[in-house]
DNA sequence: ATGAAAGCGCTAACAG
DNA sequence: CTGTTAGCGCTTTCAT
């Protein structure tokens, strides 16, 4: 939709009698032009509104100045957390950003990477969905040389780039928590173990439970999808063991709210009958009665991290291939809903 | 960062011994080109792993293909919502997204503004910041030719385009219903009312109250930033008034959340002795003991709609400037923090 | 230190 | 229906 024609860099040129190319040459601060005229370069360009054309400059360079994010899902404090991250690092670099949302699927997410593919990103940044198993749709961008770095949701098989949490040190100190309230049954609520994450916090609770010579039995094991319908269902279930469980590890905060509510709903305590720890520190922690004892770890620090280390890698400053895993801080926030008053150990 | 070189359309044309301008019709379907020579391009096209080059294409066309978006803040599940109903409409219909985040600051929206515009993205989609007060910096904008709508934070003074739900009905119809619940003395916990929807929420208010003759007095407005700390704190204020007030519309679910809470540890009991009613219909709503009554309104289609308003108007189907307002449907869902169980009417 | 000229890949007159 | 050609705005050899 052109209206008026933007100015360019011959305008420029012609209002101070000087070739395009010099003009081009003092906008980027090229060490050949004389201090004089770049001077006069940069206040005529001001003074004229003049602004870079990114799509020439692309063009002739052969490179998008864009990064490719792809998020399992949009609607997620953690996230959206991420993404601020991101867009700081990378709009500070001068870099465009092109989110993409795979809304947990995996034919979403190998679309989102084509697409991305084909406006020719420098770089991508990826959790995977839920459903994804083998990573063959970034093929094309490793083949190219275009470097893809992960994050949270991960592949740790492969060997790419990735930035996370310490998920199994997160399920044992969850777990342990639990264990010092004097806990003996402990539930572990969480999604598909061929997730990473979930895995992982699997692996950190079996940990915990074998150190402190607790049995673990299938039946303590519950695994759904993350939905409301999870936290309720989950509740039902535990109520129905015998023994009934006296703690419970749920990989989620708004699942572990839902849990709570349903337990309450049907006469159960929580902390003192059931013990509960979350997952992610969400806002909602500190509306759920009792306020929600979860695991905290830094979302928008991850973003910033990620994408200065993508953005490192194409000024050339770093090589991520030879950084495989960056592992960021995350902690134990107690509150309420773990905090037994008799500890029966 | 180039690699290997891409396959072009003259790639194409060579090996089908035909014109590059034959091809570039062909791809675009064309009626120009007949049919066996269209089936044969596309053939070959994918074949060789042909995509078209965007920025070539924006360059020569003069236009980006972009629509740029200026939230006031990412971590909304309204924001998100809506994002999510946009990033929908114009990938369908192949224009990228650029989103911004002014974080509630004017003067990052100001930057937001001045920085999407030297991106020359075709089209913009904001919700204004708490802060902005002026639309100054749409000017070179609607001077250009760029179409500019806005949705939920909106100035309704200007000529601009809007898509909103209706603010002052929403306002009127949760306070009518704290007043059927027999509430007398009600409380209104809002933002500040230079904000287009606070101020038509309050009016709603007001309008309710005065059918109804009920008085109102200053001391029943609370005015915040709608953190957690207002919840707090309105909840404070609310038990200090003499008589306590019976009912209170909270224009945020999290802030309505955080005073039941308060409320609740300080003796007072909700619906009975004060009922509440929230906004937006947050996730938070069904955690929140009593589950929360409150205003639910469609992010998603806000956002289909504003992305698809714009997209007609850029391929000239439509013109937004003789549309002014469009006005989504709204509704109350009633939950447990509303209705009393002995209505003193 | 500066200029001339070519070309990135595509589209759109214009011509046939 | 198809081909020829010019040019979008920029960067970058290659000259000077």
């Amino acid at each position: 939709m052109k209206k008026t024609r933007e100015v360019t860099i011959y305008d420029i040129a012609k209002e101070l009698n000087i070739a395009a190319s010099t003009v081009s040459r003092g906008l980027q601060d090229s060490p050949e032009i004389g201090k004089k005229t770049k001077k006069k370069i940069f206040e005529t360009a001001t003074k004229m509104g003049y602004h870079v054309n990114q799509y020439a400059r692309r063009l002739r360079q052969q490179q998008s100045n864009t990064i490719g994010v792809i998020v399992h899902r949009l609607n997620s404090n953690f996230v959206t957390s991420v993404l601020a991250g991101i867009e700081k690092v990378t709009t500070q670099a001068g870099y465009d950003l092109l989110i993409a949302n795979s809304s947990e699927s995996h034919s979403q997410e190998v679309a989102n990477a084509k697409s991305l593919f084909h406006k020719r990103v420098d770089g991508l940044i990826v959790s995977l969905s839920f459903e994804t198993i083998d990573l063959d749709h970034f093929n094309e961008f490793t083949e190219k040389g275009i470097p893809v770095l992960f994050f949270d949701r991960v592949e740790q098989d492969k060997h790419s780039t990735i930035v996370i949490i310490d998920n199994i040190k997160c399920g044992y100190i969850a777990t342990k928590h639990l264990i010092d309230q004097g806990c003996k049954r402990i539930v572990h609520v969480t999604s598909s173990l061929n997730r990473n994450v979930y895995a992982q916090r699997y692996k950190g609770y079996r940990k915990a439970l074998a150190e402190h010579k607790l049995s673990f039995n299938e039946n303590l094991l519950i695994v759904g999808n993350l939905t409301e319908d999870t936290g309720v269902e989950a509740a039902m279930q535990m109520m129905k063991m015998n023994p009934m469980p006296d703690g419970a590890f749920i990989t989620s905060d708004f699942v572990a709210s839902m849990c709570i509510r349903t337990l309450k709903e049907n006469g159960v305590s929580v902390p003192d009958d059931i013990a509960i720890v979350g997952f992610n520190n969400d806002p909602i922690c500190k509306i759920v009665e009792p306020t929600l004892t979860t695991i905290n770890y830094p979302g928008e620090d991850m973003g910033e991290i990620a994408a200065r280390n993508l953005i490192n890698h194409l000024n050339g400053l770093t090589n991520i291939s030879q950084t495989n895993t960056i592992t960021v801080r995350s902690e134990l926030v107690v509150r309420k809903s773990s905090l037994k008053k008799t500890k029966t150990n």
